[in-house]
DNA sequence: CTGAAAGCGCTTACAG
DNA sequence: CTGAAAGCGCTTACAG
């Protein structure tokens, strides 16, 4: 399959069109300046021919491959139907930012020693790389950081740690909206379920602009951690035990992702709680597969399109100074648990 | 970003290593017959620039690029987080098969003509295409149906129609276990929810092997055909309230799909029935957002790992008629709804 | 075991 | 407007 035994070349092409092979480039490439004539004859025999341009021959001339690299860091030993939604839903919005321009999309699942790689942009496969996924694999982010100090770079979402070139998500208005929303609500006993300080600046940004926002009207709110576990759900069933134990009083929870809130959902309802009634909800993704819940969850969603083509529009560009870090804005999604 | 100033080039580890150009190329290839004295040096000269070798150059020379092209068909005007979960899952385990072999994944998400691009191996970007997605874009599927009449080959999950080289879950099997695991359960009002004849093999396979062996054992299924809606969530509903409105005394049901069946539980229970106490309900998939439902959802799961590594084994099968058409086992997944 | 050279299939400066 | 030629960075048959 890889190698057909006729794959026609621009040799050919031009045989058939009666011109040199430099015309038919510049007549395929849209070059100004050929004959219009001219490139309509090499366009038909292209056509007949089922000529197509190399992709590696041209890269090689042009040193540019129009692709971008994107790699999706994943919790090691997980399978791969278990990777949070939301990367799937970046990765869908990344390839669609990408293929908007022409371009190509290479990815890559990377989750230890085994199968980390960076070596897109150096062996010209692509011409930048995005790099996303969960936040609590250190060894892949060290593994970055250290890419980055040798002279690679690149663009990516959330950004634990390390001084990369950022996209987030506008984390602190979203954790306000949170809060107004559950003050709007008359809820006086507020809560946030997330993971410590450190972990993710994401994490921390949204809990921070919540206890703000909060403070600002006057309540403060109790913070529980959930315990350290591989699965967000089953994190987020123990989280909300600890809390209506601890603070049976809580009538307002915000939930510093969709994965874990679902599962704070199913603890609080497990405690005998009703949500909204007794218990209001608000998570952060939007994942699609929160309308699955009962009741569908509320949820902070950030622009995912505008985030898939943030990524890649920073990704390329050239100066590596104009790319910074950035912000998506946030939309409160109203559904059913607040 | 793209046009590093200074890529060093094979010629360059060459003079630091005080080798030809010829020896570091081997060398760095493994090529046996190269002194390992001078393997060393040159190794080292390598590691010391930062040298990766072009890929382009390689591949043009080669005629391989070690990459396989994963097109994802999607339904038109949907966005990209609200894709089936299930087509995620089997683009994780294609890319973890793709990875294994040390090959590159190129994905592209195709819903209409804007987007209809079928030329990664003729460009010689990929070496082999994988084409999995919805059986409902009709106007994709005759696209790739087209290109393959004119000469192009490539291997896809299910295959709606046209005699594309295709891998499938076993369904008949799967329905053939739903059916049992009912029996079993002693429910004798069996359904079967799915969309009509001929849209998918894969849903056609599922519910004869399900009525078969109902038969097989002196029972009969109604069948409901969910209404043409967009959204298979809704649709799930939808046809739920049809089935039970028609059938009250329907016991258990077995839905062509998990999306699908999702949405057929959230109506079952809208009826005001118990699941699984008054109607047990199986799905087909073993998507992850299953366990969130309440109950989760029980389901046929097919086997992702061996789906993804048969699908890149017959991508990459040079013998085109070594590929034809394989069957992925699945597995009875008991979780709450039967 | 190693080097000089051809060639993979393009793009584009240089002539005309 | 078009053609002949150089060159992108590799891999490997061919000599030695």
């Amino acid at each position: 399959m890889s190698n057909r035994p006729l794959r026609p070349t621009s040799f050919d092409v031009a045989e058939k069109a009666g011109v040199s092979q430099s015309t038919v480039s510049r007549a395929l490439r849209g070059n100004s300046g050929v004959n219009a004539e001219t490139r309509a004859r090499v366009s038909a025999a292209a056509r007949e021919l089922g000529y197509v341009v190399d992709r590696h021959a041209s890269s090689l001339r042009l040193k540019s491959s129009e692709t971008i690299a994107l790699v999706t860091i994943c919790r090691p030993g997980e399978d791969r139907s278990a990777i949070n939604p939301f990367y799937f839903a970046l990765l869908g919005s990344i390839a669609a930012a990408t293929s908007a321009r022409g371009f190509n999309l290479l990815v890559s699942f990377q989750e230890s020693a085994a199968n980390f790689r960076a070596d897109f942009v150096a062996s010209g496969l692509a011409d930048a790389m995005i790099v996303i996924g969960t936040a609590t694999n250190h060894a892949a982010w060290d593994y970055f950081a250290q890419a980055q100090a040798s002279g690679l770079d690149f663009v990516c979402w959330g950004s634990p740690g390390a001084p990369f070139h950022w996209l987030r998500s506008d984390n602190r208005s979203g954790g306000a909206l949170a809060a107004q929303h559950f003050l709007s609500l008359r809820r006086r006993h507020c809560a946030f379920i997330g993971p410590s300080v450190g972990i993710s600046r994401q994490f921390d940004e949204r809990r921070d602009g919540y206890v703000a926002a909060l403070a600002a009207q006057g309540f403060t709110s109790v913070t529980v951690d959930p315990p350290a576990n591989t699965d967000r759900y089953a994190q987020g069933i123990a989280a909300a035990r600890t809390l209506l134990s601890q603070h049976p009083e809580t009538d307002a929870i915000f939930v510093s992702s969709d994965m874990l809130a679902l599962g704070v959902l199913q603890g609080v309802k497990e405690m005998g709680r009703r949500v909204p009634a007794d218990v209001a909800i608000i998570g952060f993704d939007g994942i699609r597969a929160g309308t699955l819940a009962e009741p569908p969850l509320t949820t902070l969603e950030p622009d995912l399109d505008a985030a898939g083509e943030a990524l890649v529009a920073m990704a390329l560009e050239d100066q590596a100074h104009m790319r910074g870090r950035s912000r998506v804005p946030v939309q409160l999604l109203l559904r059913g648990t607040a």
